[in-house]
DNA sequence: GTCGGTGCAAATGCTTTGCATTGAT
DNA sequence: ATCAATGCAAAGCATTTGCACCGAC
């Protein structure tokens, strides 16, 4: 199962589509191609991910849904999760060694990430030059470039008094 | 139990240290100011990270000390990578959702990681600039920066014939 | 009508913990 | 001697999987 292919018959990337067309389509379409079944279930997580923070965590995410009155398991949410991962929706952000945090991934967030160590906020942040940081390295190691991830620790400054 | 307490008679920080005092000297010191006790099998254990890889992951460490006769139970070697962690002579790295991967925490990495997406490989990189970007972003945000972390992934690239 | 999907509960795999015993100081 | 550390096995947790039933195509 390779969701991410791009070769149908409308080959734009995730990032071309994001503004018109709607994710649930581009979702739809993804697993049309792969000869999957565009459920209620997997609709509904989709939408519900669209409504979560930048970042957000699978069992946070079900638990919003059961709020909201949805009748969804568990393991629907994390295999959804996992063909969101295959067809480049959703990408996985490394935060902690805790739990898995999830963003979506178009948009083209450039990869970096704040992270609140006294709050446990998380949210993105613009950190111009890493793409050319990373190209740059790998050039002068030889490989090819995949991917890459910046995040930064923080938090609060202490009151500014004394 | 704070054993990043550096507040003793030679409070010089671990980068000090490194070249002047080897590694069990200062993790025996760090637990002696915590009253807590410097066993065999903790000198073992650090013993047996000096002679992983840069990066490594809990189960590989135990691993080879029983493949080097050594008898630890998997608990002790959580239990003490837990204490080198806190002493701040190791550090979490994240690499992939999995298993946690440490590295020392001496010699300043420049916290950049390259991870092999082909061959799971893990190294560490020189990555310039990346403390300037870091101290930038978080003082445009009025944050403290506590850490920062890069890591690229990259694969071989394909042969350059054809 | 066919497969693929769902929910449930059981399984997995890394990491942690309770407890009785052992050992460093 | 004391109080912490060890080893074992059991517990925890996030995530995955097997299976019987259900439903999208």
């Amino acid at each position: 199962m390779d969701l991410s292919d791009t070769s149908s018959a409308r080959s734009s990337s995730l990032d071309d589509l994001e503004i018109i067309e709607p994710l649930c389509a581009v979702f739809r379409r993804r697993l049309k191609a792969e000869g999957l079944k565009y459920t209620p279930e997997r609709a509904q997580i989709l939408d519900a991910i669209l409504s979560m923070d930048d970042v957000f965590q699978a069992d946070r995410l079900l638990e919003s849904m059961k709020g909201q009155g949805f009748r969804v398991s568990r393991a629907t949410v994390y295999r959804t999760i996992k063909l969101l991962e295959d067809a480049k929706i959703l990408q996985q952000v490394l935060v902690d060694s805790e739990q898995a945090h999830y963003q979506l991934a178009y948009g083209t967030h450039s990869a970096g990430l704040i992270v609140r160590t006294d709050t446990h906020e998380i949210s993105s942040i613009e950190a111009p030059g890493l793409l050319e940081l990373r190209n740059k390295v790998c050039a002068e190691l030889g490989l090819k470039p995949e991917g890459h991830r910046f995040v930064i620790y923080a938090s609060a400054k202490p009151a500014p008094d004394a």
